[in-house]
RNA sequence: GCCGCUAUCGUCUAGGGGACUAGGACGCCGGAUUCUCAGUCCGGAAACCGGGGUUCGAAUCCCCGUAGCGGUACCA
């Protein structure tokens, strides 16, 4: 198996390529293929480097890698010229001088089920056209749809070259594909119905089709295509929005693809060993970001501890150091994203947040003397590790006659600033007896105001 | 307009004529977690687009609608 990724380079990599990147690396993967990574360039406009730098960038964090390439579409104008001169010669392709408007027109006579047909002119700075029967049916064998057959009749002679002599995409598709040894195409739906297209190109150079399977399409949750209007549309979106990429991966092969047994958890390795593109479903996702977030924590929870900090520090783009490490210990079991890493642990490295509206939920009348009476707890004893807290802390509630929310909250509020954080214990601990007894004696200096 | 694709809980899906009182997951709602929740566990509500066939029997096969989407460029 030989298959091919195939972007154009018109700015970020979206998530529907993402997904269309990721199904033909795992079915190359999975068969012990090879992937071709091959940039659609041929509209030399659009094709920035920039843009095809963004590209790479994308698989590249998605660690999709390819076996060849990138190859330059528009650098294999020779290779599509000669093929374009054979078709010319064999009169399977004409030069036509009509306009946008002579084609309209003539439609307007002939019906609109009728494709346009043009004659060929003395005429070599005229675009090329190839020439499509009329009567028959070219079909797709699409490994997803089962045969598909659109009536040639209603093809017009398609432009297959300007009047400059370049060669337009559905032409260049078809003669890299085949030239390039793919064997299977897989790509997007809304190629389907240039498929034929591609198929009479092929038949009129003599050249065998690679089999086809054609993805449905992904939309945003109102079913619509997807956009920027969407939140996360982009690959380098899901990076800053902090996420995994192998959760990414996990959650990108489910939409329109599922295991046999329903597995919703996926490691890279098992998709690689379970993918099969005749497996794919027919009918168009929706990207549901909220599912993708319980399916990045879960991938996060599951982490070794050094490779969930190496990440973190990665994100915030920070060195990883003891402290961060710690940090991380005591945050892994409440992040979802990567983003949300930070506000669980900032009171780690900045002094507690201003949030009044915790304040004033948490520090009640007595909170004076609750918070008096664990600092003394906490000041007195032997080591500080989350084990030396609790065993100071938990018997409290109890003494003071509160209970244990009433006693942990303050605290918790004293030392970050807000109601949320990893549990009370660890994160006393981790913040050390020195800060942890300045943050509650500020507290209790403010509540005497 | 024409050509084509698609249609099961809000979302991703399982289902291949009887195993369907339609299963799982996210989300949602409720409860629990003698510390918070944005974490974890438990429970609950929630779907076969409509109409005709075929058949003893249809979510499953066929036809017709309807809706959504794609293509219809000297874009890719």
């Amino acid at each position: 198996m030989r298959v091919r990724f195939a972007p154009s380079p018109t700015g970020a990599l979206h998530i529907g390529g993402a997904r269309t990147a990721l199904y033909n690396w795992l079915a190359a993967r999975h068969e012990g293929g090879e992937l071709v990574l091959r940039i659609e360039d041929t509209d030399r406009e659009r094709s920035t480097p920039e843009n095809v730098e963004q590209i790479l960038d994308a698989l590249r964090w998605l660690e999709l890698d390819w076996d060849e390439g990138p190859v330059s579409q528009a650098e294999g104008s020779p290779r599509h010229e000669e093929a374009l001169a054979r078709l010319l010669e064999a009169g399977a392709a004409y030069h036509d001088t009509a306009t946008a408007k002579d084609v309209e027109s003539w439609k307007a006579q002939h019906g609109a089920d009728r494709g346009y047909r043009g004659s060929a002119a003395e005429d070599p700075g005229a675009a090329v056209r190839l020439r499509v029967p009329d009567d028959g049916e070219t079909v797709v064998h699409d490994t997803i749809r089962g045969p598909v057959s659109f009536p040639n009749r209603s093809h017009d002679d398609f432009v297959i070259a300007r009047g400059d002599g370049t060669v337009l995409y559905n032409f260049a598709v078809a003669v890299d594909d085949a030239e390039m040894g793919i064997t299977d195409v897989v790509r997007g739906d809304d190629h389907l119905s240039n498929t034929p297209k591609q198929l009479l190109v092929l038949e009129a150079l003599g050249h065998e089709p690679p089999r086809y399977a054609h993805l449905p399409l992904l939309h945003g949750p109102d079913g619509r295509k997807l956009s920027k209007r969407h939140g996360a549309a982009s690959v380098q979106d899901l990076r800053d929005a902090g996420y995994l990429p192998a959760a990414v991966r996990n959650y990108l092969a489910l939409l329109g693809w599922g295991a046999d047994d329903d597995a919703t958890l996926l490691s890279t390795d098992e998709l690689v060993r379970r993918f099969r593109v005749e497996d794919v479903g027919r009918a168009a996702a929706i990207f549901d970001e909220k599912k993708l977030r319980w399916v990045n924590g879960r991938h996060m929870r599951e982490m070794a501890p050094e490779e969930y900090a190496a990440a973190v520090a990665r994100h915030l783009d920070r060195d990883l150091d003891d402290r961060l490490r710690a940090a991380c210990a005591i945050a892994q079991e409440k992040a979802q994203t990567l983003e949300e890493v930070w506000p669980l642990i900032r009171f780690l490295f900045e002094p507690p947040v201003s949030d009044e509206k915790a304040w004033r939920k948490t520090m009640k009348d007595d909170a004076p003397r609750l918070l008096g009476a664990a600092r003394q707890a906490l000041a007195d004893g032997e080591g500080f590790d989350a084990e030396a807290v609790e065993a100071a802390l938990s018997p409290l509630p109890e003494t003071l006659g509160v209970g244990p929310g009433k006693l942990y909250q303050p605290i918790r509020v004293a030392i970050t600033g807000t109601t949320v954080s990893p549990g009370i214990f660890e994160s006393v601990a981790a913040l050390g007896r020195e800060e942890t007894l300045e943050r509650i004696d500020a507290a209790i200096a403010r509540l005497a105001v």
